[in-house]
DNA sequence: GTCCGTGCAAATGGTTTGCACGACC
DNA sequence: GGTCGTGCAAACCATTTGCACGGAC
């Protein structure tokens, strides 16, 4: 199993549960809902795809509740946001950490690609810039082996 | 002098107007201006920044009107965007094509680190994903040299 | 019982659009 | 002179906010 995907998606609903608890934040129906959409998705839902589901069980729920659970969630930094200049929003709540992705523009799959390449990167932009590296974002676009094919 | 920095301001600005000309696209004093900005600017400037410079020589010009300007260069692959999700946009036309960025969550700078290590991992992706990659974006957060001083 | 979280509707704000006038070719 | 580009204002739309009710603890 990879080092970095060793989470079950039981794992991550316990560990995101565990970290609204010690904030004393209260587990709703709402929210544990999402929790359990997030832990559970492969395919790094958006706000919308993430209110659809959740309606499923819960039919009143408001799409600003989403909005307002995934902003408590990022805060928590237990959800990582990739944010696109179309507003298009994506979230990746398995792995809550800054971390690759290659995306499709035709049919607009997530994918975490496995690296090995990158820590040698990251420690020579931090030697020639003199930033202290916070955090980062590495997106690849391209299409994936399906477009490909029926392009 | 670096490979993928070579073109001085006049050269990315010559660049500029061949592309609008060869399309068809007349040369009007804003797109003029827009392009002198671009071509001189080292800060990857927002839209309100371009908007704010061009006015000192034509107070009457439209913010709707450098929107349009910025949107045709995307288009023409002149100028390349680092959209955010938080809408802060910012531009880079002296280096309109995908390249890394280092940017100071602080001051908000942004700057373009010199990077060897990154064809490679490049290559690594295609390979592990089968995605044919068509372009990326990578982006550094964290503190500039002066901002980790004043901290 | 208290206070937080939700649902609703209205507000927000960067960006886009429609349209008529004016200017580039 | 014809057409494209500009300026203005309104529209857009994902996201955020204010507020009163209802539910978690």
């Amino acid at each position: 199993m990879p080092k970095d995907d060793c989470n079950t998606s039981g794992d991550r609903l316990y560990q995101m549960l565990a970290t609204l608890k010690s904030h004393d934040f209260r587990i709703t129906p709402q929210r544990l809902a999402v929790l359990k959409i997030l832990a559970a998705s492969e395919d790094h839902p958006s706000v919308e795809q993430i209110y659809e589901k959740v309606r499923v069980e819960f039919p009143t729920t408001s799409l600003a509740t989403i909005y307002k659970i995934v902003a408590l969630l990022k805060e928590l930094n237990e959800l990582l946001e990739l944010g696109f200049p179309d507003e298009s929003n994506r979230y990746d709540g398995k792995k809550p950490f800054p971390h690759p992705h290659v995306i499709c523009t035709k049919c607009k799959k997530i994918m975490d690609p496995e690296l090995t390449s990158f820590d040698e990167l990251k420690e020579e932009i931090a030697r020639k810039t003199g930033f202290r590296i916070i955090h980062h974002r590495l997106d690849f676009f391209g299409l994936c082996r399906e477009c490909q094919k029926v392009e």
